[in-house]
DNA sequence: TTCGCTTTTTACCAATTGGTAAAAGCACGA
DNA sequence: TCGTGCTTTTACCAATTGGTAAAAAGCGAA
């Protein structure tokens, strides 16, 4: 691996060491999603991969050290839409794009929505932390403007809280459940139904 | 075990055999359901059910059968409270009363519903018959209930499937993502807010 | 008490798993 | 071209895994 400098600084890593990472990584995303963490073997994402084991354990400290590195790079990109939710426009307006952001990335990133599913069902012992430290405030600071938004009487009464798993429930159930959405669904075109639901949901739950 | 007959049915099982093989399911249950199939260990489930690994492959045939009869176990019970949705009855009502029943089972069921998570979020690998034969003419048969009582207006109109699919997500994602939720609700009472929350958003949703 | 069956334990296996040591290959500037 | 450091491969491990053989221990009816 690249040399060590002893002072902090990671040296640049060379063209080859971030390709190989990537694919790696990609690879890892593969695998873990659908069989989780302890289901997951080192072997399967080599060959994912097109590696050889001790080379991608010449990129990564170990199996670990890989599933932490995919969890947090994807934990930003996952709430981001939550971030984006914008206290000065249109409360209804607001949760709404809110809500089609996330349909449309259940669609779009089915496996890093599994990643975490798997994650925090098996009670999510490699993101604890990042649970307290980063979802948690963010997730405070929302229900507090929702709040707000109610007493205002710009969204109709609901538990901010409850509204928020409820969204997230309803859409990543659509990437996390696939494989039982796609058996009842058989033929039809789910993404689009998808949207409209979710959108006429929270509408009428909303409207005040 | 048990010696075979020969004849197909099965010599009644001592009492020895159904305390054991229930202690075994029990222990299974908690294993399978907190790391999935393949994260689940022999040695872990015969721990928890306290006897040792041999004795108990003396009850089951092995791993997957424990797996496979304790998912056909309960399928019937998870489907049941869908069963009981009375055509007859007021339409608002039996919708209102099956997503009542859905989130009191999450709270009183929670690793049934992680064991059906968990299978499912892995391609359902050893389900995918059931979801079939067992739960799709269910769904099917609702979804034109459903359609019926919205033409007849007695319900708004929405998608029966995915109307479905969001009961499913909203109720069982206080038991599946159980660690996520009691992080975010720290202290709060989380089951009584559920019910109220999940009630006012369907009575919301399908009042004409 | 003894016999015949059920149940449990002991002692193993072969395959798989995450991981390592060290040699071999490779790229590229001096 | 040669050396030096980055990258990959080969050849291994020790631990864990699902599973088995067979002996030992219980136990209930005669």
């Amino acid at each position: 691996m690249a040399q060590a400098s002893g002072d902090g600084t990671e040296p640049k890593p060379s063209r080859i060491q971030q390709k190989n990472r990537r694919i790696i990584l990609e690879a890892a995303l593969d695998v873990f999603s659908q069989h989780g963490y302890r289901g997951a073997t080192l072997d399967q994402i080599a060959e994912q991969a097109g590696l050889s084991k001790p080379n991608i354990l010449y990129y990564f400290v170990g199996k670990e050290d890989i599933h932490v590195t995919l969890l947090n790079a994807l934990m930003d990109t996952w709430l981001d839409p939550l971030r984006e939710i914008d206290p000065q426009g249109d409360p209804l307006e607001e949760i709404l794009r809110y809500v089609r952001r996330k349909v449309d990335m259940s669609f779009q990133f089915p496996r890093e929505s599994r990643l975490f599913a798997n994650e925090i069902i098996q009670e999510a012992p490699r993101m604890g932390p990042h649970l307290e430290s980063d979802l948690k405030p963010l997730v405070d600071e929302t229900a507090a403007l929702i709040d707000r938004w109610i007493e205002e009487g710009r969204v109709a009464p609901v538990d901010p809280r409850h509204l928020i798993f409820s969204i997230w429930a309803t859409t990543q159930h659509y990437a996390d459940f696939e494989a039982q959405v796609a058996v009842l669904m058989e033929g039809r075109d789910i993404q689009s139904g998808a949207v409209t639901f979710v959108d006429t949901l929270y509408r009428r739950l909303l409207t005040p």
